[in-house]
DNA sequence: TCGATTGCTGAGATCGGTTGCAATAACACT
DNA sequence: AGTGTTATTGCAACCGATCTCAGCAATCGA
């Protein structure tokens, strides 16, 4: 019975078949594709159409399997389901296959086991190099446990200055443009509820806040130092609960942000009538929130980009680059002078 | 030079040397891991212990090679940054390495050109199915173009009951609880904003409402029926354009939910106060929203397990199922009764 | 006690490419 | 014409497993 497609058993495109085609040896229809200069350019262009008509294309299996170096890379984050990985993850994947590279998203959730565990899989896949934005400090040890330790960058600071190449954003200048944003509103007096901890960003955005708001002649209110999700919520009971509250209050990331104005406005606080609140990442999403959210941006993308580019950089003439990028203001609706 | 580690040029651990090792044959290795039921036990665990010794594990990229068939297994969708796609993506890695299965992230951003790219690159990697949750009505030709067409799990309606199972969630349930619930408030006057067009379920929802409304003697009131993500805003500009609007919103989806309440809070008017919002979806985020959002919730976790058991059950018996869900009402703070 | 099963292991081809080396062809130069 | 490159292509081993086929020993039934 003849179909219009010829479906069912076509013969398992390999390489033998196409060489046979072409009436050439294996060895050329590979080197016709993975090294172009090093075939006559005529059984080069003949070679590509015939495999072109047969609709042949190489395996990337075989291919890694015997070059011992494949073409995915691995990106591990804790929670996809956090905006700012989300769209780490969006920008990556883009810049990855902008280089012929797959990005092959690994969640941890957090638990370190796993990181392991993506790291061995990954080194087994011939992963070329991989990405890690953390959810904790960064444990070098481990990092380097790994036959491919020298080939992994990370989205975050990393403790000692260890030899594996870095990207983040300048955490302190960030927090000063918050801070110079709402003092300039006229805000003296700026709570801070710090966000998913663990990770050396989190803690530098911390010591920021408490330096320079030392440094300013105030003294810090921190709303809460909690780790998890709720922190926002409890920072904002904490608010509530005080006699004399902070007129401004900056958040650690957009999500901590989200959660204190939700608690804050089921209570009845109005951001920013009653109370200012600028949050950290810039995620699309706070454009969205109610009020928009006035933020520190990050550059995700570039992030994603660099990423990407140290890694390359890394593995061409072994280079460990330490980049920081910086930040800028983004003023939406969640700031303005406080209330008198 | 003697460091603690051994690393360097350690001889690439193969199958082979653990063969010598354990002065077997290359093939009883592979049967102790594959297939330990058929090799003697004492073998085996000896085998085993030498393995693990050695720090050994298989090469899944071999493996994939030869039994044509890999546990690596796409997730297509249009945009991680979604937080609908996001959960999806979260609950499907979780279901998928629970089945030893592991998740391969692939953002398409609404592009079907890309989409057939990840069909054929995974069919490369000898996927055994994957997985699409799509911004546009599924092409089933495209689908069935590829030998793995009949290994594809869709997360949405798909035409004319084709050969491809199907996981959903029931759209016209989803709207009459919605409906019912805006009803018992008290709202007679219930208006629509629609999303991300182009998929079934966005349709589907429509009509619910349409014909639903109908039904109960109201007319319909469609804020919106654009397709993008500015939907929302555009929907409520409409709203605060009309003389006598709505006095409650049924979004087509909880980001839609967001911006429209974004936007009419950037005009003065409150939620639930001046009008009441309900979305669609449930996702985690709307409990951090201002005010916290009242939505209908899709089972996510269920359909990304769903998803894959459909995806196994029709490898081994063949069979193509389209499982509907039920969806529940959420009831938070971002509706109450009309204003009077 | 002997042929027939059954259980376990080894040999070797194979999956789909890559690559060093050898062979041949083509071209340059004295 | 003779010889020394240089450009192309073929050969065959190899990457790290899987799997069919045999071989061999132990066990079984009569």
């Amino acid at each position: 019975m003849t179909t219009s497609t010829e479906e069912e058993n076509m013969p398992d495109l390999s390489i033998d078949v196409v060489a046979k085609a072409a009436g050439v040896h294996r060895s050329t229809v590979s080197r016709a594709f993975s090294r172009p200069e090093a075939v006559k350019s005529e059984t080069r262009e003949h070679i590509l159409r015939v495999a072109e008509g047969l609709g042949y294309t190489m395996s990337p299996l075989a291919q890694a399997l015997r070059r011992k170096t494949s073409t995915i890379i691995p990106l591990i984050v804790p929670d996809i389901t956090n905006p700012f990985f989300a769209e780490l993850a969006k920008t990556m994947t883009q810049a990855a296959d902008e280089r012929g590279y797959q990005l092959m998203l690994c969640v941890t959730n957090g638990d370190p086991a796993k990181t392991d565990g993506y790291f061995t899989a990954m080194q087994a896949m011939y992963a070329p190099f991989g990405i890690v934005a953390p959810s904790t400090k960064v444990d070098t040890e481990a990092l380097k446990r790994f036959a491919f330790g020298h080939k992994v960058v990370v989205i975050d600071r990393v403790e000692g200055d260890s030899s594996v190449p870095t990207v983040t954003v300048d955490s302190r200048q960030g927090i000063m443009l918050a801070l110079d944003h709402l003092h300039g509103l006229g805000h003296t007096r700026i709570g801070y509820v710090s966000g998913i901890a663990g990770t050396h960003t989190a803690q530098d955005r911390m010591d920021a806040y408490l330096e320079l708001t030392a440094q300013s002649g105030s003294t810090p209110i921190v709303l809460d130092s909690g780790s998890d999700l709720d922190a926002g919520t409890r920072g904002a009971e904490h608010f509530l609960e005080m006699d004399n509250p902070p007129t401004a209050i900056i958040a650690a990331n957009d999500m901590v942000a989200f959660a204190v104005i939700s608690a804050l406005g089921s209570s009845g606080v109005r951001v920013p009538e009653d109370v200012s609140v600028i949050g950290f990442d810039g995620l699309a999403l706070g454009a969205r929130f109610n009020p928009a959210l006035t933020t520190i941006r990050q550059p995700i993308a570039d992030m994603g980009h660099i990423a990407i580019e140290l890694a390359e950089k890394q593995n061409v003439d072994g280079s460990v680059d330490h980049i920081v990028l910086e930040p800028e203001l983004l003023v939406r609706r969640s700031t303005s002078g406080p209330r008198r």
